[in-house]
DNA sequence: GGGAGAGACGTTTTT
DNA sequence: CGTCTCTCCC
């Protein structure tokens, strides 16, 4: 197919997929047809014989990633199964293993989970002052690295940051890892200090999706990257909900002005919701004052739709509503996979997931812990880990310090003392305590560890050959929880031939999971989870004040209370704007919130109310319902 | 090192 | 209220 078949010529998608400038700026507001401008790009860019290789799309989620990826596939264009869908951390996570990138970087790419990052605190509490204020510096490092540029990340500011960055720091050096948040940063030094370096042509185009929710050190690799490259960054400020993780939605509004020469577009028509949706989504964005003002267009064909707003007693009557509307809905004939439930609290989502159970409806909580994240699952897989690669410094001080509050700390910063006087390796040293040609004081419990683990190392060993008995020792059937990582083992296994591969493609599954092409239950999710989705059904529950938006604390300067409420209405601005109209259904958008809730759980959950009925608190509805404007509907008491 | 009891928290993400 | 985390003490 040619890349310019089927579009108007007229049209902003051609012009788009056409231009020839080096510098193209996309804003692109929800369902305007961003994905489809830039697969036509991209299929133009394959049959002007610019090599797949040489193409980077990049964006911020895996899921984003995963659905770019398969969309390219589908484009029927030679060369397109070479093209890759990526996280800007997956492709800085390859660039820095490379040997020369090592070499000058004097770390080790290799991120901690949460699980490994737990050892790390109880290894340097004690040396900064308890787990709470280790936990906060942490969060200090990365959140001064994400708004770097990636000179230094303007960390540490006081002596006592400073000191605190020095154990860190050493802690990471000496387990041969890295904190996620160091990642990308470390890959911006490494191509501000080597201007010569390959990486820096390595592009001939970039692709950058979803530009709002990329923080500074973000949006300044891929200005390194894409120096030399054609680069086409595409965005909304509107929908820029990552300003927790210091996205930086000012970078796509000042792109235009440091590249005075850029193509500029905006896509303005919305291809995906209902007329009645787009104007209300216009009229609540539009309170939002730190924004360039903007009108998504509603196109008249797709509809009115349909549009509730509902009040309902109290929370568990309200999930009893959505429970009853969900079940009329499948009776009807809705696939549960066209119903999207959108809920800001995990709590709400248990109530909600319970009471669509009641009533027999298919659901999924996305807030639900996978089985992968469980501590025994974590444990075999780390032991998997060491299995490979017994110098694997992390995996091995984890699984060293499990089974005890605090992951054994005292005994093992004796090891790794003498680690630092001998140059042993830590599992060396491990083996020569265990063998008793080394002693240490207070570190029994430390071997009777390894020793457990070097058991089980030496049997897996035995069994890397036979794929089959390897999993079953690792991952046995009989241990409920762990059947999901066996149940990945296994499908993974009938793919591969050696362990190596095996690891590598369970770690893909794992930190990678294929997203199911076909969902068959109803959803239930987060706000934020739901960016990227739309859907003929879209519920939004729990619409109160102090839920949406979250009410900040007293004392919280203004400006902060400020930019908190309007990336809380940006938000509310993503979940209405996954309604889509289709052909078969107009596209229904139900809005609910409860009446009152019980004060205790009120206060618990920062809901603000006047007064309070029998205990029962009476909230306030979501100042967006009003917002909403003239073409909301007036809410209406939901019965059950 | 482990257990009891106090205490905090209750959102959102990247390998 | 329920869960997880931290601290203290033996």
């Amino acid at each position: 197919m040619a890349w310019d078949e089927g579009l108007d010529k007229d049209g902003v998608a051609y012009k788009i997929a056409a231009t020839e400038a080096d510098r193209v700026r996309v804003i692109a507001g929800p369902g305007t047809g961003k994905s489809y401008a830039m697969k036509r790009r991209v299929a133009r860019l394959l049959e002007e014989q610019v090599e797949p290789e040489n193409v980077l799309a990049v964006t911020f989620t895996r899921v984003a990633a995963e659905d770019l990826h398969r969309e390219l596939q589908k484009l029927e264009v030679p060369g397109c199964e070479k093209l890759e869908g990526q996280t800007l951390h997956g492709l800085a996570m390859r660039i820095l293993a490379r040997e020369h990138v090592l070499n000058s970087l004097g770390r080790t790419p290799r991120p901690l989970n949460n699980f490994e990052q737990k050892a790390m605190y109880c290894d340097i509490a004690p040396v900064t002052g308890g787990k709470k204020e280790c936990k906060a510096l942490v969060e200090a490092y990365e959140a001064a690295w994400a708004r770097s540029q990636g000179d230094e990340p303007g960390f540490p500011a006081t002596n006592k940051e400073k000191a605190f960055q020095k154990i860190l720091l050493d802690w990471h050096i000496f387990h041969k890892s890295m904190l996620i948040g160091e990642v990308i940063p470390y890959l911006v030094r490494y191509l501000k200090d080597n201007p010569a370096a390959d990486e820096h042509t390595e592009f001939d185009h970039v692709l950058a999706d979803e530009y709002q929710d990329l923080n500074k050190a973000e949006q300044t690799a891929i200005a390194y990257l894409a120096e030399n490259a054609h680069i086409c960054i595409v965005g909304d400020d509107d929908q820029s909900i990552y300003s927790f993780k210091s996205a930086h939605p000012d970078g796509i509004r000042e792109w235009k002005d440091v590249h005075a020469e850029c193509a500029d577009f905006e896509m303005a028509d919305c291809q995906r919701c209902p007329t009645t949706v787009v104007a209300m989504a216009n009229s609540l964005i539009s309170h939002n004052k730190n924004r360039d003002p903007r009108e998504l267009k509603p196109i008249e064909a797709k509809g009115e739709g349909e549009v509730q707003i509902v009040q309902l007693t109290n929370p568990a009557i309200e999930a009893k509503w959505i429970g009853k509307k969900v079940k009329e809905l499948l009776d009807a004939g809705v696939q549960p996979s066209e119903i999207i439930v959108l809920v800001q609290r995990k709590r709400a989502a248990r109530v909600i997931l319970k009471a669509l159970k009641a009533v027999e409806v298919p659901a999924k909580s996305y807030y639900e812990e996978s089985q992968l994240e469980t501590d025994e699952a974590q444990k075999r897989f780390a032991m998997f880990k060491l299995l490979l690669d017994k110098e694997d410094r992390v995996a091995l001080r984890y699984l060293l310090g499990i089974d005890s509050n605090d992951f054994r700390a005292p005994a093992y910063a004796r090891v790794r003392e003498h680690c630092e006087n001998s140059g042993d390796t830590p599992f060396q040293a491990m083996e020569k305590l265990a063998a008793g040609t080394l002693e240490l004081p207070h570190v029994k419990s430390l071997i009777e560890q390894f020793n457990a683990i070097g058991q089980a190392l030496t049997d897996l060993d035995l069994l890397t050959d036979d794929m089959g008995q390897l999993i079953d020792m690792l991952f046995p059937a009989d241990v409920e929880s762990i059947t999901e990582l066996r149940e990945l083992a296994l499908s993974a296994a009938s793919e591969v031939t050696d362990a190596h591969d095996l690891f590598s493609a369970m770690m893909k599954e794992i930190t990678q999971p294929d997203i199911p092409p076909e969902v068959k239950e109803v959803r239930v999710m987060s706000l934020h989870k739901s960016k990227g989705l739309s859907s003929p059904f879209v519920f939004i529950a729990q619409c109160v004040q102090g839920v949406l938006p979250q009410i900040s604390e007293k004392g919280t300067p203004k400006v902060i209370a400020d930019a908190a409420l309007e990336e809380a209405r940006r938000l509310f601005f993503v979940g209405v704007t996954r309604v889509k109209a289709g052909n078969c259904h107009p596209g229904s958008l139900y809005i609910t919130y409860p009446k009152e809730m019980l004060a205790g759980m009120a206060k618990q959950l920062g809901i603000p109310f006047t007064k309070s009925n029998y205990g029962q608190a009476q909230l306030s509805p979501s100042i967006f319902l009003q917002e909403l404007g003239p073409s909301a509907p007036k809410p209406v008491a939901g019965k059950v």
